[in-house]
RNA sequence: GCUGAAGUGGUGGAAUUGGUAGACACGUUGGACUUAAAAUCCAAUGUCCAUUAGGACGUACGGGUUCAAGUCCCGUCUUCAGUACCA
């Protein structure tokens, strides 16, 4: 028989779909396992060989699990929301939840062919009202919930308003807006509900707030920090603007040290925790007020002004010699002197125009300009004087700067730039060249009562005396902002919210899911809203509880909807909730029960680009939701792995052409291009290929004009062919190139003597736009999934970022197809096994347990590429074997069935067993059978391996010497000599000094 | 600049605690089978020298520790990823 594994792998797919073979149950004796993808974007290109490499990895721990006797959780679901859809809408008028819809159907079906084990009936999409129902739940829970840094939890923000009325904010220790004024119970009392409100949202954990936000004037929307890459939008890499606008925003930054802590208790790997950390950027120092000397001619308001800074070195705080503040500091305008007016208002609309990106990119240049104004120093009352420049930037710490040219690099540059006094206050320190940056091995000097004293204790007693005068405090600053959360778009969750005098309302829990309404555009609105701005039905009627038409709205009982949804990383910030509950979806985000069986996820694996993103938002909504009692876990994910990308292997045709003539055009020329092999660019003589194309181009076009033969006008590119026409040798199909693309119908082309046309092979990110994707339809069609899920595990370590490469794939499929041999014996290769008792002793019983072990130690480790070699060893000493034995072919397809699932399916049954393999118990261990009596030992001299010997494992030390001594290759070796020394390992190796 | 990861045959990679470098595959070459092709099977395959026996070199580069280094230490270079006037 042969092996067929279109027919077997179609007959187990729909056997597990038909007994729901890996649906997972919420009561179960079993231990738990819940092993998680990152739930794919339904993008309209559907899958290729690189998404599917993490699923196959989760998929063949999944099932280990299972045969190791737990309950394993294996879900899959749909990150349904997102920009791709919309963008589609757009140009064609397609609804995004058709597009969607369609794209999901593709994506099932490719990874269903895959034969994953997952319980699909507990699938989940964001875009579905069922799912987003509870994403705005979650967000109403945000919005009633503040941060008490004194139990240092969220709580009800009913607690807040019971403090309020009985204490006012003083005695509030809350992580909040900075800008809010101090009241007291009576204050509070008397204010109106409105006031009440607008102060109440400067404590939410979602808040609405006018902010600098990152505009992305292409897409039309707002974006995150994170969503920003070197200064332009992640998605089509638009320019990034700085804008104020009204948003809601996730008071993230309230759990910045959470969030921080937290990482020491997962197991992530480094680079992802760094990543974390960095982000998060948390710096230890002090804020220190430097009051504003009124100038002579100055009113009473400038009188009172201060700049606040942050510093890490609060130590050297008498090195100070000027202060930098940021253009966009507010302080700017109020304190620059009439003199300096019009040079400072230059300066700030030379840094305006220059674009994030360009400011990021030009860090060598220095600029700056004296606002005129002097600050006093805290300690010395020393006049400072007070600069602005853009190596300060508004948007850390204070955006203002204390600047210590003697300890700051970047300040000394600044003040040699504009000749400032650079004091020097480390003890014999040369500072004639550059800045001393480091806090190590170095003691404060001119510097009053911190002279002598070191970094830590400098720094101490700098915070001591500046909260003695008031005039600073010790301060922990981190880098995380809060996350802007509203997009101007329309594929998006709603918010449950209306405006009641500009005023944010919650729409109350009992009435959600908000439903996204219908428009006829998704386009802003010719005012400039957001899309939802074309909704006709989007009124909220508090009497009713309903959506309602806009044109009822009368601001008493009807009133506006909230016109932005939620951004992509909401409905993937707790989705691995959603997977746990499989009943009571409508009535709960997930019930008590399923989320006290399930907890977190086990095993998460996913793609590293998600580390600042989903990683931390998710981790931050489930502290959330833990601090409000509705679960139990402070982390979603214990383990992370992050798999590596599949790359592909562009395949570049080489593009040729000579100038012709003296006058020919760009347009001409670009009409006569010969394409050469890769092979004669690289081997051939500049000037003989030259003569090869010119000869062409004379054949070719006899009617062309050719002037002379240039040295220099030789012309070469390299084009994207697709990787479908280029065999595994590199060599392209000429006529199969030709009717690729109709540019190419008449291409001429220059081939190798033996007629062979060679492209230039490069890696790449696998992408539409360079035709290298390679489709796992057409490999599973051709191999088998079996094969595919064997291959992209064999292709390298699971992390590692790697090449795929077609052309290796037949070594795993003659794998499988010696694997079937192994069970099929006789002319018509009929099934054959049998169940005669095989003795302890015999060979295939080491094979089979030298397997089990290694087979074991690799998956606990995620080195699936080694067991899939641990495989093919096993599988060819068995061969060598003659190996027929149930007792051996039974325990191997058990250790198989992760990897191939479908050929271990299919011979389980023919091994007469009537249940699947899946819940098979995994092989035990029998170290028993490992036992060897003799060793190989390798013999080397001066540690250089000469030849090996072959002596009982239980012989001593002095009789291995004696054995090796006396052999006549050691002899032959010597040549006489008498070694200095033997090394003997017992078990492992003879080395022989001298 | 900083942080993290990594550099091993023609290619993907293996070597888990320092102990036979290159497992397992791909590719290539030669052979068997076949009218032929496919499929399958067998053999060779790090480089160089040598008819053989065998030898020299060899894990980015330069040092070091050790009986023994891909692995440990010091320095240098390169690549990839993240991040950045972070005060």
């Amino acid at each position: 028989m042969r092996y067929d594994f279109n027919h077997i792998e179609k007959k187990w797919q729909d056997h597990w779909a038909k007994n729901q073979t890996f649906k997972a149950s919420n009561t179960s004796d079993k231990p738990k396992y819940y092993v998680l993808d990152m739930f794919p974007y339904p993008s309209g290109a559907g899958l290729h060989v690189g998404h599917p490499l993490g699923y196959i990895a989760s998929d063949i721990y999944a099932r280990y699990k299972r045969h190791k006797g737990f309950n394993v959780l294996h879900p899959q679901g749909y990150d349904s929301f997102g920009l791709p859809a919309e963008q589609y809408a757009i140009q064609t008028g397609q609804h995004p939840a058709i597009t969607t819809e369609t794209n999901i159907k593709t994506y099932r079906r490719q990874l269903d062919q895959i034969g994953f084990s997952f319980d699909w009936s507990r699938e989940v999409r964001t875009s579905n009202p069922e799912y987003y129902k509870w994403t705005q739940w979650i967000f109403i829970q945000l919005f009633e919930s503040w941060y008490n840094n004194d139990s240092n939890k969220a709580e009800d923000i009913k607690t807040l308003i019971s403090k309020f009325t009985l204490e006012g904010n003083t005695t509030v220790n809350a992580a909040c807006d900075d800008n809010i004024e101090a009241f007291t119970a009576e204050d509070w009392n008397s204010y109106s509900a409105e006031q009440q409100e607008e102060i109440l949202l400067k404590y939410r954990l979602t808040y609405l707030a006018e902010t600098e936000v990152n505009w992305c004037p292409e897409l039309g929307t707002v974006l995150a920090n994170d969503e920003i890459v070197n200064g332009v939008s992640e998605r089509g890499s638009h320019p990034v603007v700085r804008k104020k606008m009204t948003q809601w925003s996730m008071r993230i930054s309230a759990y910045a040290e959470r969030l921080l802590q937290g990482l020491d208790t997962i197991d992530w790997t480094d680079a992802l925790k760094e990543t974390q950390r960095n982000w998060i950027g948390k710096s230890v120092g002090a804020s220190v007020t430097f009051k504003v000397i009124p100038a002579v001619t100055s009113s009473e308001v400038e009188m009172s002004q201060k700049i606040d800074v942050f510093t890490t070195r609060p130590d050297t705080i008498f090195g100070v010699s000027f202060m930098t503040l940021a253009p966009e500091h507010e302080l700017v305008s109020k304190i620059t002197t009439e003199a300096q007016k019009e040079a400072v208002e230059a300066y700030i609309e030379k840094t305006a125009k220059r674009s994030e990106r360009e400011r990021m990119a030009d860090v060598k240049t220095i600029s700056g300009v004296f606002t005129g104004a002097y600050a006093e120093h805290p300690f010395t009352k020393q006049p400072i004087q007070i600069w602005i420049g853009d190596y300060v930037l508004a948007s850390y710490g204070t955006g203002a700067v204390m600047a210590v040219p003697c300890g700051d690099q970047r300040d000394y540059d600044f003040a040699k730039h504009f000749s400032i006094d650079i004091p020097n206050i480390f003890e014999g320190v040369d500072i004639s060249e550059e800045a001393y940056g480091s806090k190590d091995n170095v003691k404060i000097a001119n510097s009053d009562f911190l002279n002598g004293m070191n970094y830590k204790k400098a720094s101490k007693r700098a915070i001591y005396e500046l909260e003695n005068i008031k005039q600073g405090e010790g301060k922990t600053n981190y880098r995380l902002r809060d996350a802007v959360f509203s997009r101007q778009r329309y594929w998006g969750e709603p918010f449950p919210v209306y405006y009641v005098n500009g005023m944010p309302q919650m729409i109350d829990k009992a009435h959600l899911p908000i439903v996204l309404p219908e428009v006829e555009k998704y386009l802003p609105t010719e005012e400039g809203e957001p899309p939802l701005g074309r909704a006709d039905v989007w009124a909220w009627c508090t009497e009713s509880n309903s959506v309602v038409s806009n044109d009822k709205i009368n601001n008493t009982t009807i009133h506006p909807l909230e016109l932005n949804t939620m951004p992509g990383w909401a409905g993937s910030s707790w989705y691995f909730f959603r997977y746990m509950e499989d009943a009571m979806r409508d009535e709960t985000f997930a019930s008590k029960d399923a989320l006290n069986y399930w907890e977190n996820v086990d095993l998460y694996i996913g793609g590293s680009e998600h580390a600042t993103g989903h990683l931390l938002y998710s981790r931050f909504w489930v502290k959330l939701l833990k601090d409000r009692g509705f679960v139990n876990v402070e982390e979603p994910f214990k383990k992370l792995i992050n798999q590596g990308m599949i790359l592909g292997t562009s395949a570049f045709v080489a593009k040729v052409y000579i100038q012709t003539s003296k006058t020919e055009t760009d347009e001409q020329r670009a009409k006569t291009p010969i394409y050469c092999s890769a092979n004669l660019i690289e081997n051939t003589e500049n000037e003989n290929l030259k003569k090869l194309i010119f000869d062409k181009i004379k054949e070719r076009f006899s009617d062309a004009v050719i002037e002379k033969h240039h040295a220099s006008n030789l012309f070469l590119t390299y084009i994207h062919a697709d990787v479908s026409l280029v065999n595994s040798s590199d060599e392209l199909d000429l006529e199969a190139f030709k009717d690729w693309r109709t540019e190419f119908k008449n291409a001429e082309f220059i081939t190798d003597s033996d007629g062979v046309f060679k492209v230039k092979r490069e890696v790449e990110k696998m992408s539409k736009s360079k035709y290298n994707v390679v489709n796992p339809d057409q490999i599973v069609e051709d191999f088998g999934a079996d094969s595919l899920r064997l291959y992209e595990m064999f292709l390298g370590p699971l992390e590692q970022y790697k090449p795929w490469n077609t052309a290796g794939i037949s070594g795993v499929h003659n794998f499988l197809k010696k694997l079937w041999k192994l069970y099929h014996q006789g002319e018509n290769g009929a099934f054959y096994a049998d169940s005669s008792p095989l003795g302890k002793s015999d060979g295939a019983f080491k094979t089979l347990h030298k397997t089990i072990k290694k087979v074991a130690e690799d998956i606990e480790n995620f080195s699936f590429n080694t067991s899939v070699s641990t495989f093919m060893i096993a599988v060819n000493e068995l061969t060598a074997q003659k190996c027929t034995s149930k007792d051996i072919l039974e325990p191997l397809l058990v250790l198989i069935s992760p990897y191939a699932p479908h050929i271990a399916e299919e011979l389980w049954e023919q091994l007469g067993h009537s249940t699947s393999i899946s819940t098979a118990p995994f092989p035990e261990f029998d170290a028993s059978h490992l036992v060897e009596s003799s060793k190989n030992y390798p013999i080397s001299f001066n540690g250089k391996m000469r030849f090996t010997l072959e002596l009982p494992m239980d012989m001593s030390k002095d009789d291995i010497e004696a054995a090796v001594m006396a052999n006549e290759k050691t002899m032959a070796q010597l040549e006489g000599r008498t070694p200095k020394k033997v090394i003997v390992v017992p078990g492992k190796i003879v080395n022989i000094v001298g």
